[in-house]
DNA sequence: TTGTAGGCGTTATCAC
DNA sequence: GTGATAACGCCTACAA
C-alpha cells in the first residue's frame, strides 16, 4: 500500500501538495488537485490512521464495551448509536467482555489507543475505574453506573419506568400486577422494582415481585395472587413468560397481560405482538452527541415510551 | 500520558534501554531493568499502539464484521473466538453492518488500519471484495462465502447438516418431517435444504419445505401433511415455531417434535429444552488459528453436533 | 500556488 | 550494557 510521500513522487509534486489535495484545503491549483485525487484513487491510496493518531493524539474510534450475556438489546442499541456516530466520521467498535477484569483490560486498551470516547455497559454495577484510565479516556456509562472520576452516566429515570408500567396496567383495569425481574442487585433492576413498589402502594395495590422462571412456581403464584398482568424487567423475560404461559394453556392477553421493556428489535421480530417500553435511543444518542460537543450530556425526555401491542388488554 | 522517551528521561537512561526493559530483551542489567519497570508502572506508562503499528506495519487487532439482523448467534460465536484470540494477544473488535455497502466500507477501514485479520459474516452471499482490499487484508469468511482473491471460507458441511437432521428424526421414528427455513437464497439456507431434500428422498419420505411463519398457515400445513417433526433452519425459527405451536394448543414434543440449529447460548437460555445442532465453534477456532499460523485452514470434524433435549422424542 | 522541515512514539540498527 | 540515530506515514507551520 502506497504512502502519501510515494503518491507525491508519482504525481511529481511534494507531500505537502498531496496533503492539500486530499483534505481539499485552499491554496492549491484545482487542476493539480484533480490530478492528485485521480491518481490517488487509481493507485488505491489509503491514509494510515495510525500516523494521523500519532500526530493528533486522538483516534477517530469510539469504543464500546458490552457484557456478553444477554447482549441482544445492547447490540441493537449500539448499532443504532453507530449510525449516528458515522455522521461524525467516527467508527464504533464493539468489544464483548465477560467480567470486570476483562472490562478493565479493554478500557486500558482503549486508553492506550487514545480512543475518542468509551461507551460502556458495565458487566456489574459500580466497578471502580482507576484514574489512570478516566484521566485520558472520556467515558459514558449506559444502563448501569460506574465509579470513577468524570464518568458520565446516561440513563433513563428507571424508577419512573417502573411507575409508568404500573400506571399503564392500572389504567387498563389491572389490580393484581406481578413484577418479574432478576435477583441481581443491579442499578436498573433495583430502580424499576422501587418504582413498581411505590406506585403499586400509592394506588393501594399489593406489590408482588418474583424472580422465578420456573413454570409451575410461576403459574401457582399467578393463581394464588389472582394476577392479571405481569410487568417484566425486559423483553427477554417477557418472552420466557410467554413461553411458560402458553405451555400451561394460559392465554395472553385473555387471561394474563404481559408487558416487557426495551423494544429490542431482535426479540420483537421473534414475537411482534409483545407490548413493551421502548428505550429512549434517540435521547441517549443526543446526549452522547452533546458530550462529544463538550456539553454535559443533559437531554430532554429521557423516558421509556410504551409501545402498545397485543399482550396487554383492557379488563 | 508519558512517552517512552519521557520515561527514559525520568529514569536517567536512554530510550533504547527503556525499550530493552519493557520487552525484556537481553543485553540489559537486571537492576536497571527492574528500576525502569517499576517507574513505568508508577508513572502509568502505556505504549502507544499507533506508533508500533507505524513501524511494524501491522496492528494487533482482529476485526470482525457481523450483520445487524438476527445477530444473536454471531455475537455468541465471536465472543467465543475472541477468547481464543486473546491467548495470542490479539484483540477482537466487532463492527455491526447492515448492508453490503456498509460491509465494504468497514473492510476498507480494516485494510487502512492494517488489521491483522478480518473475520466476516457477510450480510449477503457472494459479495465481490475488490483486490485493493484482499491484497492487504487476510480475510476469513464465516457462514456465507464472499467473492474475491484469497478469501478463506470456513464452513461446516451444510448439506450434511440437513442430512443429519433428517436422519436423526427418522431414527426416532418420524416419517413426515417438515423443513422450516427462509426465502433468502443464501448459502447455508440452500445447502441445508438440499441436504434435507436428498436425505428425505433417499429414505423414501416426502420433502416438504416451507418459509411461512404465519401461525394458521403453519398449523394447517402440519395437519394436512400429518407432520410429526419440524426441522428449523436455526434456533430463532425454532423458537417462533414453539411460540406458534403452544398458542395453537399443539404440544411439543408430544404432538410435534422441533429441531433447531446453532445451539445459540442466548436463545438456549430463553428456552433450555430446545433440541438443536451445535455449530462447531471449536473446529472453526482451530481453523482460524491454523490460518494465522500460515496454514490453509483445513480442520477436522467441521460438523454440527446434535444436542438432544426435550423438543424431540421417539415416536 | 508549491516545497521543505520538524515532530508524533515506537522499534531497529548501529556504534561505543 | 548502554546510547545515539534513523526510520514508519502523516500533519502543520513556515519558507519560497
Amino acid at each position: 500500500m502506497i504512502s502519501s510521500l510515494e503518491l507525491a513522487r508519482r504525481c511529481g509534486v511534494s507531500q505537502g501538495t498531496v496533503d492539500r489535495a486530499l483534505h481539499d484545503r485552499t491554496g492549491i491549483n484545482p487542476r493539480t488537485r484533480n490530478r492528485i485525487l485521480r491518481l490517488a484513487r487509481q493507485q488505491g491510496y489509503r491514509p494510515h490512521p495510525a500516523a494521523r493518531e500519532l500526530i493528533t493524539g486522538q483516534s477517530q474510534i469510539v469504543g464500546a464495551v458490552v457484557p456478553t450475556v444477554n447482549n441482544i438489546f445492547f447490540m441493537d442499541l449500539f448499532h443504532e448509536l453507530g449510525s449516528r456516530l458515522a455522521e461524525r466520521k467516527l467508527r464504533l467498535q464493539v468489544s464483548p467482555v465477560r467480567d470486570p477484569a476483562d472490562f478493565l483490560a479493554v478500557l486500558e486498551d482503549f486508553a492506550a489507543r487514545r480512543v475518542r470516547l468509551g461507551l460502556v455497559v458495565p458487566p456489574e454495577d459500580y466497578i471502580q475505574i482507576p484514574g489512570a484510565i478516566t484521566g485520558c479516556l472520556p467515558l459514558i456509562s449506559l444502563i448501569s453506573p460506574c465509579r470513577g472520576k468524570g464518568i458520565h452516566f446516561i440513563s433513563a429515570d428507571e424508577e419512573k419506568t417502573g411507575r409508568e408500567a404500573v400506571r399503564h396496567l392500572y389504567n387498563r383495569g389491572h389490580r393484581h400486577i406481578l413484577h418479574l425481574t432478576y435477583e441481581r442487585r443491579a442499578y436498573a433492576i433495583m430502580a424499576r422494582a422501587r418504582g413498581y413498589k411505590r406506585q403499586t402502594r400509592e394506588l393501594g395495590l399489593n406489590a408482588r415481585i418474583t424472580t422465578t422462571l420456573h413454570q409451575k412456581q410461576l403459574i401457582s403464584l399467578l393463581k394464588k395472587e389472582r394476577i392479571t398482568a405481569i410487568f417484566c424487567h425486559n423483553d427477554w423475560l417477557a418472552l420466557t413468560v410467554l413461553l411458560s404461559l402458553s405451555k400451561s394453556g394460559i392465554r395472553v392477553p385473555e387471561d394474563v397481560s404481559v408487558l416487557g421493556v426495551d423494544n429490542s428489535p431482535t426479540l420483537m421480530a421473534l414475537h411482534p405482538g409483545l407490548t413493551t417500553m421502548a428505550y429512549p435511543v434517540g435521547a441517549v444518542g443526543r446526549a452522547i452527541a452533546d458530550i462529544l460537543d463538550g456539553g454535559n450530556g443533559q437531554a430532554q425526555e429521557m423516558e421509556y415510551q410504551i409501545m402498545e401491542r397485543a399482550t396487554v388488554r383492557n379488563l
